[in-house]
DNA sequence: ATGGTTGCAAACACTTTGCACATGA
DNA sequence: TCATGTGCAAAGTGTTTGCAACCAT
C-alpha cells in the first residue's frame, strides 16, 4: 500500500479551507514552479489545464491562501505581485531586470537580524523582504 | 557673503533636468519628510503650497527622477510606490503594519552580501530592497 | 442542507500615454 | 527660440467588491 507524502487536498483542509479544483490546481502549481507566480501566470496555468477560472477568483484565493499564511507575497518593482509558498526555507532573491530570471539565494543572516532588531527597537517582526535586483551572469555581456 | 550648501535647483540641473517649481518643491518635500512619500503626498504638498499640478505630472516627475538616480521606489506591499531620497546612507525600514508608522534602520551588512554574490553568483547587483514588517513598539500592546 | 466559493459585472486605485500648449534656459 | 515639461483626457493594468448561483462537506 501507499503512504501519501503529500496531498494537497489535505493541506487545504488543514486550514479550515474547502478543497475546491482550482485550489487544488493552484497548489500544485505553486509546488511544480520555481519562481513566484503573478495571477496571470496562475491563470494561464488554470485554463491549460481544463480549469475555467475568473480572475476575480484568483485574486480572492491568492489572498485567502496568503491570510491562511500557505503562501507569501512578493514584489519585484513590476507593479504586481507574486506568490510563493511560504514552507520553504529562508531564502530571497536575484532578480535580473534584463532576461527576468529569478534566482534563489539562502542566507543565514536575517534571522539574526531580526533578533537584534527585536531586541534594540522593540519591533516584532512578522514578514520581510529581501530581493536583490541586478543582472544575471548572461546579462553581463 | 553666504555660501550656498544646497540648492535644489543646481540639483536638478546638475542632471540635465529644467528647474521647474513643481519639481523644485518635490525636491525640498523629500528633504524635509523622513518617510518615504507616495505620489498621492505629494500631490497634496504641491497643492498645499500653491502648486496646481496634475497627477499625471507627479507620476512623471517621479519616474524622471528615478531615472536620473536622484530619488529611489520602494515598495511596503501597499499596492503603490513610495519614493525617498537616494543620497542617504544605507538604510532599511521597520514598517508597522498596524499604524503605518515608518522607522529607518542602518545596518552594514548588505554591501558584503553583494560582495559575496557578486562573487559566488556572478551576479551583478544594482539596486536591493530589505523591509521588515511587524508591529512597533506601542502596537503590539 | 448550508455556508464557503465562484462567476460575472462593475468599480477602484495606481500608473502610463498622446497630443497640444506652456515655459525654462 | 525651442527642446523640455505640463495639463488634460483617455486608456491600461492590477485588484477589489456586491450579489446571485453553485458546490464541497
Amino acid at each position: 500500500m501507499s503512504i501519501k507524502i503529500h496531498d494537497c487536498k489535505d493541506e487545504l483542509r488543514e486550514v479550515d479551507l474547502r478543497a475546491t479544483p482550482a485550489r487544488v490546481a493552484v497548489m500544485s502549481f505553486l509546488e511544480k514552479t520555481e519562481k513566484p507566480v503573478d495571477v496571470n501566470s496562475v491563470i494561464d496555468y488554470l485554463n491549460t489545464n481544463g480549469i475555467k477560472t475568473n480572475p476575480a477568483t484568483v485574486f480572492r484565493m491568492m489572498n485567502t491562501l496568503t491570510q491562511k499564511g500557505i503562501i507569501m507575497p512578493i514584489q519585484f518593482y513590476e507593479g504586481k505581485t507574486r506568490y510563493e509558498l511560504s514552507n520553504k526555507d529562508d531564502h530571497h532573491h536575484l532578480v535580473c531586470e534584463n532576461c527576468g530570471k529569478i534566482e534563489d539565494i539562502s542566507d543565514g543572516i536575517i534571522p539574526n537580524l531580526e533578533k537584534e532588531i527585536r531586541a534594540k527597537r522593540k519591533f516584532k517582526v512578522l514578514r520581510h523582504s529581501l530581493e536583490f535586483l541586478g543582472l544575471c551572469k548572461t546579462c553581463q555581456h
